[in-house]
DNA sequence: TGCCAGGTCATGG
DNA sequence: CCATGACATGGC
């Protein structure tokens, strides 16, 4: 099936398809660390940078995409999705954990996205303390309220641009508290600040050693050790990144330290030498473990 | 009703 | 360094 071969659009916007090993578009998508993606029928729609996409997986080989706004060159779909990642090398780091592997079997072909970092940014920081699906809601609320208006095929639902941190920055406390995201408003609103007058540079990010990449966006307000960690791997392709939430923090335990609280310092510092290189897929393996493993085997058919 | 949700921050030992 | 509570809001 080639490399990405762009095709016509029927009504709709340009379409590619592109040839894939290990990729699990479905749980890539829906599995946390984007908050955009929406079901449509067999796919999904969403919107990646000011461009309106639908993705789709009809077979495990091949991934298709329709988009408006782009032209020939599909190269931004390809950086998104990480398509040129060598998943097996990647996996080949990871320790021999029998728990891990399992795991990592059991999700096999989910992989990181590389998304936009104040979109990613600005969503983790509305994400502390809240459900998955309460964080769609409130970024929903804010791309449909302050966002860009974007061109969607004739019948799809309208889509916006997620707001730049100048549009939020400008905001009223008030505007941003109405999309539901409580007291987290005020460190939105700061953070949006700092980034938008160029206090942190956020496009510096990718290129700086981890620990001083992490240090500069903990210095946002809103901004702990986790949403940093979150930045780093969801958009900055800092894959040594190892975000430890709630779901993590239980599975380290479970598997771990079944005995013993280790402490946080150093549950960090064991996080940070035994998944290797490429840990935070291996942190991602294990969120979405924890997170999914509360619904039992069902019958077989 | 009560507890929990991809945390962070300020405070007190 | 570690423990604790506040902080909004909504689902189950």
């Amino acid at each position: 099936m080639g490399l990405p071969g762009p095709l016509h659009g029927e009504g709709g916007g340009r379409r590619a398809s592109f040839a894939v090993e290990d990729y699990d578009l479905a749980a890539t998508l829906d599995c946390g660390q984007a908050f955009r993606w929406v079901r449509s029928g067999s796919g999904w729609c969403g919107v990646i940078g000011r461009r309106w996409v639908r993705l789709w997986q009809e077979a495990p080989g091949v991934i298709e995409a329709e988009a408006l706004g782009a032209g020939g060159d599909w190269g931004w779909l390809e950086d998104y999705l990480r398509i040129r990642d060598h998943y097996p090398s990647m996996l080949a780091g990871f320790p021999p954990d029998p728990e891990l592997q399992v795991a990592v079997a059991a999700c096999r072909g989910l992989r990181l996205l590389r998304q936009d970092p104040w979109e990613c940014l600005a969503s983790f920081i509305l994400s502390s303390t809240k459900q998955i699906t309460q964080i769609r809601e409130i970024v929903a609320r804010l791309c449909r309220g302050y966002g860009m208006a974007l061109e969607v095929p004739p019948g799809e639902a309208p889509a916006w641009a997620f707001p730049g941190p100048d549009v939020l920055g400008a905001l009223a406390e008030a505007e941003l508290r109405r999309c539901g995201m409580g007291f987290r408003a005020p460190y939105l609103q700061a953070s949006a600040r700092k980034v938008r007058d160029g206090v942190v540079r956020l496009d510096a990010l990718p290129a700086m050693p981890l620990a001083e990449a992490r240090a500069a966006l903990m210095g946002l307000p809103g901004v702990g050790r986790k949403i940093a960690d979150c930045v780093l791997l969801f958009s900055c392709g800092h894959d040594e990144a190892f975000p430890v939430d709630v779901w993590v923090l239980r599975a380290l335990r479970r598997i771990y330290f079944p005995r013993r609280d280790p402490g946080r310092a150093r549950l960090l510092r064991f996080t940070e030498t035994h998944f290797g290189p490429c840990a935070g897929l291996a942190q991602q393996v294990l969120f979405h473990q924890s997170r999914t493993r509360r619904s039992k085997p069902s019958v077989p058919p």
